[in-house]
DNA sequence: TGTAAGTGGTGACCAATGTCACTGTTTTGT
DNA sequence: ACAAAACAGTGACATTGGTCACCACTTACA
């Protein structure tokens, strides 16, 4: 059976036998812009990107880490609206596919499952207006420095592997401006730069 | 017993025996940034505003209309933490002000409760995202219009009569810029401006 | 090993908007 | 009606970030 912590074993049980536990690799597109949800991934291992886009400039929302879920599939199969965000792995990962009318079932059966979705709803609410905040309050180079703390401490790896170009996309920006900024911090001494890694200080 | 359309009859009944019905003129902040919060307020009656502000600067985040509440709170008093919005009557009001522990009982009670709490995450959510993507992607120009639109469409008054002032302040950005953008609407014959109102064209 | 693709560095320039200073007009309150 | 307060208009300038052009370096792989 599979475990998920803070839910009742008899919801367990009906996850388990009606779930499907799929393996995917880093940098995979999971929902897209548009689509049309039919289950709801609830990320068991690894880390997912949500990002909201037009045209060329894209926003990374924001992460979706172990033992929680996107629950904007939820919210968009519910309506049976297309996801207005498309969801990118970040490294392999383990996701648990729940199917929507399962689930729809299962909300008001189970109370710890209800609770989890509200948590869900709640930190999501929460990492928008923490993005409308920086988008508003920011400037460059707090956003990059923000950025990089974040990727440090959900990787928990220091050096960075990541190109300026990664990083301009997921703050919805261009790779000169990254290189010119990640040029000030490193002047300022926040952070080393050697070859393509990114080290904080 | 007050009317709560989509809501069963017993729920209106437990509400209404609940609950403080109260008036509220316009332009009266009902929660403060950092407030701990112990009421749900449900919007009966005129329009309320939700910001984000740091230090000087501040942003509307979106209306509350009649038969929404203020999920936000909600979740706040969920987790007995301050609130990171607040928000102000943009209209004479009749809220009613549902006691958080009742409400966090009714919902496991009445499944109509909570797919309305789940439908207001969800409204949220889309403004919030609505919100970036106007942030992110859009000009001035262009985000002044939609603003006008919106509160044309939700006060139903055309000729506006606002401030470029609390434009300005609604959208993040000074008087002057707005005065500027204004302008440029007018010589494109978007908007019409007469003393301190605008008409919408 | 050599070529292509990806990556980063950099200066010049532009566009959007935030800021300042100052003016004149309109509205409000008494 | 008058003074005070709020509001709007505007030119000049600063700052931030986006764009372009172009060069050099590294990596992947055929």
């Amino acid at each position: 059976m599979i475990k998920l912590p803070n839910l009742s074993i008899a919801l367990q049980e009906q996850i388990t036998n009606n779930s499907a536990l799929v393996e995917i690799p880093a940098d995979t597109e999971i929902l897209r812009e548009g689509q049309y949800v039919k289950v709801i991934p609830l990320v068991l291992e690894g880390l997912v990107k949500v990002f909201t886009k037009y045209e060329d400039k894209e926003l990374l929302l924001y992460y979706i880490q172990p033992n929680e879920s996107c629950i904007m599939s939820f919210t968009a199969s519910l309506k049976n609206e297309p996801s207005k965000v498309y969801a990118i792995t970040d490294e392999n990962c383990k996701l648990l596919l729940l199917p929507v009318d399962k689930v729809a079932q299962w909300i008001g059966e189970f109370p710890d499952l209800n609770n989890l979705f509200f948590q869900q709803y709640n930190l999501r609410y929460s990492d928008l207006l923490e993005t409308i905040n920086q988008l508003l309050f920011d400037k460059m180079d707090k956003r990059l420095l923000d950025y990089l703390k974040e990727k440090v401490a959900l990787t928990k790896k220091n050096p960075l592997k990541i190109s300026h170009r990664q990083i301009a996309s997921e703050l919805g920006t261009a790779r000169e401006v990254i290189s010119r900024v990640m040029k000030k911090l490193e002047q300022e001494a926040k952070v080393k730069q050697l070859s393509t890694t990114i080290e904080l200080l």
